[in-house]
DNA sequence: CGTGTAAGGAATTCTGACACG
DNA sequence: CGTGTAAGGAATTCTGACACG
């Protein structure tokens, strides 16, 4: 896993890099739009990929978008993402190319 | 600044990264081996890179160094980077080349 | 709906010290 | 010298609730 996506930083943190406050990144994950990992503790840990996802939302929410269109809004682009991968592993198979 | 070299994570995590004790990572600070920030309150804040930082010195002293000596190593390494660069700068100086 | 806040408690971290070898 | 540990306190985070609009 890269630097990336490992779950490594608290709340703390994350609310610096972002400029959101705790209680919104909090509530951003009841609405299901950000997904930490937890220490056997139970305190929150977010990846940097977390917190520009977070930046992302942060900006969906300026422009006035609810939370349930945002939790649509990247459900949609994942899955183009996923058909645009899997149509070129057909194309490899097709064409025996390699990556 | 880098994912690699932006600090962001609690001792907790470094501990669990690296297989170090919270003990042995305070006292290589004290040794002057690793410079972790300090947020407000002045919990230590440590980055990717550090993390690697104290997986070599982990190694290092599993080989029988002593701490004292693994600063000197870590220096003398700095500084043999420090010489390439230079040389690397005065060359495209007296070449007129792009890197 | 999205966010602030006060409340009480729990998890996490901090420092300085003693111990051992 | 390098590391474990118990001690006391402080910083950080957690949850559930009330408030507002």
């Amino acid at each position: 896993m890269s630097y990336k996506t490992k779950k490594v930083m608290p709340i703390g943190i994350v609310s610096e890099l972002t400029g959101l406050s705790p209680r919104q990144i909090r509530y951003y994950e009841e609405r299901k739009l950000i997904f930490p990992e937890r220490s056997k503790g139970g305190t929150r840990k977010y990846s940097f990929l977390d917190v520009e996802r977070l930046v992302n939302i942060a900006e969906k929410m300026e422009d006035g978008w609810r939370t349930y269109e945002i939790r649509r809004m990247e459900k949609q682009k994942n899955q183009e993402e996923l058909r645009r991968e899997m149509l070129r592993g057909q194309l490899n198979a097709a064409f025996r190319q390699r990556t």
